[in-house]
RNA sequence: CGGGGCGUAGCUCAGUCUGGUAGAGCGCACGGUUCGGGACCGUGAGGCCGGAGGUUCAAGUCCUCUCGCCCCGACCA
């Protein structure tokens, strides 16, 4: 392609909206443009590395078994009602009415239609198991989109769906999906880790994210160097958190109220006290769908709401508010214990449970209870993991200190079981003739955000250094001095050569002054460059060099085929095929 | 939705506090000089100052309302 025919138009100054690196770099490079929050254009540069990824996934989801199709991104709310998702998925879901009244979504994802699909055809255990993928541009009405194709409204997604007779099947599926999302995500030449994550609302048992490691990456990740144990926060366990120190007081055989003035947060209130933070016992009050609960923590601890929600089952979960804290409690936020609390559920810790005394709020106004001793003072109603794994935390497999990382999670894979299947009837006669539901897992991939995750990981001050196999064009061209007719002519027989070769390659024939040409090749990030500039020729020559870095080299014109052709296969011999 | 910020030329921004003829740089067009790391000189085109209402002799500037965009939090590929 030439440069002059194609439609790349660079930036020379950051977007004033952007942020993040690779939303600055993507807009200034000519790959997309906002048309409005959350919603971009890919233009044909940007479109061309999108491509290349799809490309990507499609050989690896045929490898794994699956089988490309396309659904519509128009669905009808009947679906939804079925499986119970109507109601169920909140405002995140564009809902939409036609001409007729009828209602529809703007899929956000395709259970529902998948599950229809499989359900009207596959009968019976023998025709089991199917496995379906689509890349397909998906809506999902998100309450804050950001940093470009990031975080989109509308974005590109990659989702396959499995099913299957029974679990060990699943399993074994699951599985080589596993291995496909390593395979893609090491093809792009991309550092990423797979976690182990939480399901959300999607539903399901098991469940992996993968994540591109980046300073700016939305998620933490908690990992363990020495096992490589890795889980994102909101799922991460650990292993036994150290110990309270020492009771500093006097122990008592029934707690006794402190006055505590204007004493809220767990820091104040310990150093008031004379004691550890770790000796507090944080009493929480939170709103779920139907009740309010009180949930108790160790003060140095924090609350993970997402394990939390889990315990309870809700789809819903906040704090409550200070006047109902109030009401329930009888005394203000700040001054809440579990010491006589009633009339609502009590969920601890267990850290909460190992205190041989603590401290705690009285449920009165200034006024806390010292020498509170768990068991004999109060009885939570259950008692289970909900805390916020932090680094230095014992990593739950091998005891060693666990580390946070920040990571973009660029694919998701689940478990789901037999929610869509049993829902919509999506059954199978097995090998005794009797219905079963069929056993599901579905594999998400973000392909807009993985691009910009591979941005995030590989640039400099200058601009984008592609990885080969998702840059947009693998190699660009340069002609200087198109003034000059043996330049030209040099230039134009070296491009006529280069397509008739197959190689990918973008020819950049504009009459621009040299330095506006090299900025942008950087910018763009062009991974092989050849210049071929009045300079060079006069002896027979163009330049060859690498966006990645490296010495310039003289290439005889005659020789340049071959030499770029070689370099590409040095660079693809570096990626897994 | 809560908290913060911003809407002025295609882009990046001044001008708003203190009301008085709409600005700069880049880009674009034309002419000239240049030509291996974002050139220089000259000329020119380009604006309902996000929108609506109000205050005022006079509003980009003050007030009210609205729409859009960005950042922090809860959601997620």
């Amino acid at each position: 392609m030439r440069w002059s025919r194609t439609f790349i138009h660079t930036l020379r100054q950051d977007p004033a909206d952007a942020e993040v690196v690779s939303h600055k770099l993507m807009t200034r490079a000519g790959l997309i443009s906002k048309v409005a929050a959350g919603i971009y254009n890919s233009l044909p540069l940007g479109w061309r590395s999108i491509d290349k990824m799809s490309d990507i996934i499609r050989e690896e989801m045929e490898k794994a078994g699956a089988a490309e199709l396309v659904m519509p991104a128009v669905q009808p709310a009947e679906y939804w009602e079925e499986s119970g998702r109507w109601a169920e998925y909140g405002p995140e879901l564009l809902r939409i009415k036609d001409r007729h009244d009828r209602e529809f979504c703007f899929g956000p994802t395709h259970e529902e239609i998948i599950t229809d699909i499989v359900r009207r055809s596959i009968k019976s255990y023998r025709q089991l198991p199917v496995a379906l993928y689509q890349i397909q541009t998906k809506f999902r009405d998100e309450i804050r989109p950001r940093f470009g194709l990031m975080r989109g409204r509308e974005f590109l997604m990659k989702d396959a769906y499995s099913f299957h007779a029974d679990a060990e099947d699943l399993d074994q599926t699951y599985r080589a999906m596993k291995k496909a999302y390593c395979r893609i995500f090491e093809r792009c030449g991309l550092g990423y880790t797979p976690v182990e994550a939480d399901t959300g609302n999607i539903g399901g048992s098991e469940s992996h994210e993968f994540m591109v490691l980046a300073d700016t990456g939305e998620d933490a990740i908690m990992a363990c160097p020495s096992c490589g144990y890795g889980a994102n926060v909101e799922k991460a366990q650990t292993g036994p958190v150290k110990a309270a120190p020492p009771w500093p007081l006097a122990e008592s055989e029934t707690p006794s109220s402190v006055h505590t003035p204007e004493m809220r947060s767990v820091e104040e209130v310990a150093e008031f006290l004379g004691v550890d933070p770790a000796h507090l016992i944080k009493t929480m009050i939170f709103e779920s769908d139907e009740e309010f609960v009180a949930v108790l923590i160790r003060g140095d601890l924090e609350v993970n709401e997402v394990k939390l929600k889990n315990h309870l089952d809700c789809t819903h979960l906040q704090l409550a508010s200070e006047a109902k804290i109030e009401q329930i409690t009888g005394g203000p936020q700040g001054f809440s214990g579990p010491v006589g609390l009633e009339g609502i559920r009590i969920i601890a810790d267990p850290t909460v449970i190992d205190l041989k005394q603590a401290a705690t709020g009285a449920n009165t106004l200034d006024t806390h209870l010292v020498g509170v001793v768990p068991g004999r003072d109060f009885r939570p109603d259950t008692v289970v993991d909900v805390r916020t794994a932090s680094a230095g935390d014992p990593c739950p497999s091998c005891s060693e200190p666990i580390i946070e990382k920040r990571g973009i999670e660029v694919g998701h894979i689940f478990k789901l079981g037999t929610k869509y299947s049993e829902a919509m009837r999506c059954t199978f006669l097995d090998a005794e003739g009797k219905e079963n539901p069929m056993i599901m897992g579905c594999y998400g991939l973000g392909v807009g955000r993985t691009v910009a995750a591979a941005i995030e990981q590989n640039h400099d001050d200058k601009g984008i250094i592609w990885p080969l196999p998702l840059a947009p064009y693998e190699v660009v061209l340069v002609m200087l001095n198109s003034d000059k007719p043996e330049v030209v002519e040099a230039a134009e027989g070296l491009y006529a050569q280069l397509k008739e070769a197959g190689i990918d390659v973008l020819f950049d024939d504009r009459p621009e002054r040299p330095g506006v040409k090299f900025n942008d090749m950087d910018l763009i990030g062009f991974p092989v460059r050849i210049v071929a500039g009045a300079r060079g020729l006069a002896e027979g020559n163009i330049e060859l060099s690498l966006r990645s870095g490296g010495e310039k080299t003289l290439v005889p014109i005659t020789d340049m085929v071959e030499t770029v052709r070689k370099t590409l296969d040095e660079i693809r011999a570096q990626l897994p095929q």
